[in-house]
DNA sequence: CTCCCGATAT
DNA sequence: ATATCAGGAG
């Protein structure tokens, strides 16, 4: 099977030239991780880098953050944009998680998906890099690129694509798959100008075989 | 499908 | 100066 051959090609190659990658953001604990990702949507990692160390000096605790005061919470993220639906996301969120969790982290994608500001992909960040556990792959932007652009599915659904990745991926490489896809995304298999010259993969690319 | 928004590449 | 980047909610 033409298509088996090509995701273990795939799979061999993001191993190789991303060995235990995690993910860019910077935490130290989960809790850190779930706030920085409910940031990193529409903004790049390395944008929340700037401003996580500033917020987690200045709020600890899911409480912390469920007692601020909006426009304060507001100046801390300004810079990775939206960041009024962020902002109260992140109030209306840590709320949930001192009245309804004990001020913990709900370890089930299901549960923590019903929180303000987390959708599937924040989710799976948290669960997968926050606590070792697989609830799915993660399908940010870079994943979805070049999933498609490999060919490994053909919507442009996240979760259709999550599902379709799902089935081809073995389990255990779930976690690291995305974060390796996000690394080759921004260093060859970029948005604008993919280096197809430069990829190592382009044998198995159905976008490179369809433009050159 | 539209709205949310600042930062950066072109 | 403008296009593009980068998820979730209603």
């Amino acid at each position: 099977m033409k298509s088996k051959d090509n995701i273990s090609a795939i799979i061999k190659f993001l191993k190789k030239r991303y060995p235990g990658s995690t993910t860019a953001l910077r935490s130290e604990n989960p809790f850190q991780l779930l706030i920085a990702t409910i940031l990193s949507a529409q903004c790049t990692d390395e944008r929340v880098n700037k401003v996580t160390p500033a917020l987690f000096k200045r709020y600890k605790s899911p409480s912390d953050f469920a007692r601020a005061d909006i426009k304060e919470l507001e100046e801390y993220i300004k810079s990775t944009g939206f960041y009024h639906n962020k902002a109260k996301n992140i109030i209306e969120c840590c709320k949930m998680l001192v009245e309804e969790y004990n001020g913990e982290l709900p370890l089930d994608i299901e549960e923590l998906v019903k929180l303000p500001g987390i959708g599937r992909k924040t989710a799976n960040v948290v669960l997968g890099n926050g606590f070792g556990i697989i609830s799915g792959i993660v399908v940010d932007t870079h994943v979805l690129r070049i999933s498609k652009r490999l060919g490994l599915t053909d919507s442009d659904d996240p979760n259709r694509v999550e599902e379709d990745l799902m089935k081809i991926v073995p389990k255990e490489f779930w976690i690291s798959f995305s974060n390796a896809m996000i690394l080759f995304g921004r260093e060859i298999c970029n948005a604008r100008k993919p280096l197809c010259s430069e990829c190592e993969i382009k044998n198995v690319c159905r976008y490179f075989k369809e433009n050159n």
